[in-house]
DNA sequence: ATCGAACGAACTAACGGTCGTTAGGTTGTA
DNA sequence: TACAACCTAACGACCGTTAGTTCGTTCGAT
């Protein structure tokens, strides 16, 4: 019976709330309950861990975000992508994964810094590809203002992270403000007008 | 001839690109020119030195900020706000001071988190309250759909913040797209339609 | 003569990491 | 069935390094 997944759960937690630097191996042990060498019986190095733990969150958000957004192309895009926020909102506040993700895209181990966005990068530009693709069915984009499904695409991920901002350094309560007063704003910008 | 305000300088670079626990004494001293010790002849501590290059670049940034939204109040606010984005995307590329407050407000170190907070919030109700006292000047709000300017100042910092966000993990380059694609989503979103 | 900035030396604690060993389960062979 | 061989997770002890911090002293300007 490994330890592995629980090292990797604790060194996610702890890389969420302390950073990088700030989570030692000791303290991750202490939390599994296990000695610190012993960690190196599954991974080769603190960066090691890190990387592991930090690719897995990454296919795993990966998966539910492409998912999320392509599941049901029939539905007004609206709603999928306001309901979108609100689930990342309720994510960050609940699990450590999305704590752990947001921080390391915004500051990664300075170490680390180019092996982290090698692999950001792409998971960036697949998400803002899917949300294009969503917005480019013909029942969606002949609702949008004419030609504007990248832009539309792109304001949307603004309007996201500026969302996941307060989210970060404030609460889901106050982020939820933000989110009432943007969404009408953003759908009558990206809308055609009745 | 004090070394004071260099140790302030290069402890703000360095915790700007490395993070708090990431930029050690040693190495501020060592960019500075003196010896680990001598930051002890200016400050108790470590968090003290933290906290006195925090304090000065809240004030510094607050008073940037006020001055900016509310200098020229007869000019159309679209022009001021989308300038102030603009500008704090050069900053960030510009000066450590921005990166430094950006970071430290979205992740403040953890043992300092709470007196951190009640640094920054004061700061983030302020910037509020300026933007709304700008948009209910009646000049502005007579442009604005009825009733929306705390819900336009709110949708505001979202966009910036969003914005902002992109700077952070990519570039100047691909912040100012995002800014291309939201800006007339915001506008129409705020503005009375003609 | 005084005062503060800066220093060398040194402290304790903690860091990431290595090594040789142990305990428990699985497998190979007869 | 028996038992040795093997594997691997976990461990205690310990390495060299560096962290933040203290102390007593020096040095230059007032």
């Amino acid at each position: 019976m490994t330890r592995k997944p629980a090292i990797e759960d604790v060194a996610l937690q702890l890389f969420a709330s302390e950073g990088f630097e700030g989570a030692s191996l000791g303290r991750i042990a202490d939390a599994v309950g296990i000695r610190k060498p012993s960690i190196y019986a599954h991974f080769r190095s603190k960066e090691d861990l890190f990387l592991c733990v930090f690719k897995r969150t990454l296919r795993r958000k990966q998966y539910m975000l492409l998912r999320h957004i392509l599941q049901d192309t029939e539905r007004p895009f609206e709603e999928t992508l306001r309901e979108l926020v609100e689930r990342l909102m309720d994510d960050h506040e609940s699990d450590a994964e999305t704590r752990f993700l947001l921080r390391m895209c915004y500051f990664p181990p300075s170490a680390l810094h180019d092996q982290v966005m090698a692999l950001v990068n792409p998971f960036f530009a697949q998400a803002e590809l899917g949300l294009i693709r969503l917005l480019e069915q013909p029942v969606h984009s002949e609702r949008l203002r004419p030609e504007c499904a990248q832009e539309a695409a792109l304001a949307y991920l603004t309007v996201l992270d500026g969302v996941m901002a307060e989210a970060i350094y404030t609460t889901r309560a106050k982020a939820a403000r933000r989110l009432e007063a943007i969404w009408p704003v953003y759908c009558r910008g990206v809308l055609i007008a009745e």
